[in-house]
DNA sequence: TTAAAAATAGCACGATCGTTCTTTTAATCA
DNA sequence: TGATTAAAAGAACGATCGTGCTATTTTTAA
């Protein structure tokens, strides 16, 4: 007992395998992901990992629900203290940025999730696909809130200045991750100032 | 006799194998590329196949190798028709974005392999590295051009302008390939043009 | 055409995979 | 505390994986 939470033995044995799955996904991928693998970070037996979920496709699903979880609760959440239109979108932009960067040492299983699953149909891609949508809607509300307050041209295109801030962001985590380049996050900042030069009023 | 290449056999029977390979790692990934699939496709025993590259780590390094060769000539080599500076730089981002058009079927090895690959070592990351790093510093070249001719502002940095197309690229892939977004082509180039705009002499 | 060499097939290996079933252990609740 | 239920372990399954070995077939060269 006193567990911090007042959930079952089995609901917090769940969240723990959750968060070591969530670890290792980010790593490896969602495909990578094995429940041998899991069960041996977690200290338990591969039935014991299994029960828990019941098919490997369920705990990829967890994982990534988690994963959309905490990543609305670091990025999204914490700009709602900022002024409404640009300075959320400056607050988005820079928290994404952070979580990239954190991601560099993990993994962002939002991209290697697309990569793996953009050929494939199921509940998993699904999930993913619906994860991915509700942030990048959000960010394209934020944008246009920023033209309704006039901190953005009304020509403006949200949809088009979201495809832009999504871009640098992919280019941040391929050339950060991959390339190794050094700059990287001083060129997604410097490619965001020169959007906001293009779109600002 | 009679192949249309004075090569040998073996040489010709791999060639058929190294393609087929492409084919299938493009869809569903270099890690995901197995022998034994390999062998079903080619009508050939898994034993066979794998005579012909002694590893599956060989395999793998043989389809970037040829994948690199096919961008190269599908994507930069007809540039060189065009004029130097920016018309070449407007030709290498169409075609970038034809070939990521025509990836959006098959699969681009540029960026699932980056994916796969970021967090490891070994000779398929640096396969894969080498050839990327070629390709971007292509692509790099071709700005410094435009600004020697004027084309471009000559406070213009070359990496930051290839961080920004790459972006746009990343962009294009994920929104068309993963989101299904329709219109992801034509934010491609408006994402170009106001990039246009903002380095433009 | 025949001998040497190379290419391919066949088979088996140890490992790992997701999953099912049965047994044992632990948590829950009266 | 004792009875009931839930959770975890253990073992085994069929499948697939990369790879090594040996036999067979096909290509090459004299």
């Amino acid at each position: 007992m006193s567990t911090s939470k007042s959930a079952s033995k089995a609901e917090h044995t769940k969240a723990a395998i959750v968060d070591a799955a969530l670890r290792l996904a980010s790593q490896i991928g969602l495909e990578g992901l094995s429940i041998g693998a899991l069960a041996e970070v977690t200290q338990m037996s591969k039935s014991g990992v299994f029960a828990h979920f019941g098919s490997r496709e369920e705990l990829q699903i967890s994982v990534v629900r988690e994963y959309f979880v905490r990543f609305e609760r670091d990025v999204f959440t914490p700009t709602l203290s900022a002024g409404r239109g640009l300075p959320r979108l400056r607050a988005l932009f820079a928290n994404w940025m952070v979580q990239v960067a954190h991601e560099i040492q993990s993994g962002c299983i939002f991209i290697s999730g697309a990569v793996e699953f953009d050929d494939r149909s199921g509940p998993v891609r699904d999930a993913l696909e619906q994860s991915m949508k509700t942030w990048l809607t959000a960010v394209r509300r934020c944008v246009a809130i920023a033209i309704e307050e006039k901190h953005l041209v009304e020509t403006a295109d949200p949809k088009q200045v979201v495809f832009e801030i999504h871009g640098l962001i992919l280019a941040l985590h391929y050339e950060a991750k991959f390339i190794k380049s050094p700059k990287s996050m001083e060129r997604a900042k410097v490619g965001f100032d020169s959007l906001l030069i293009h779109y600002k009023i």
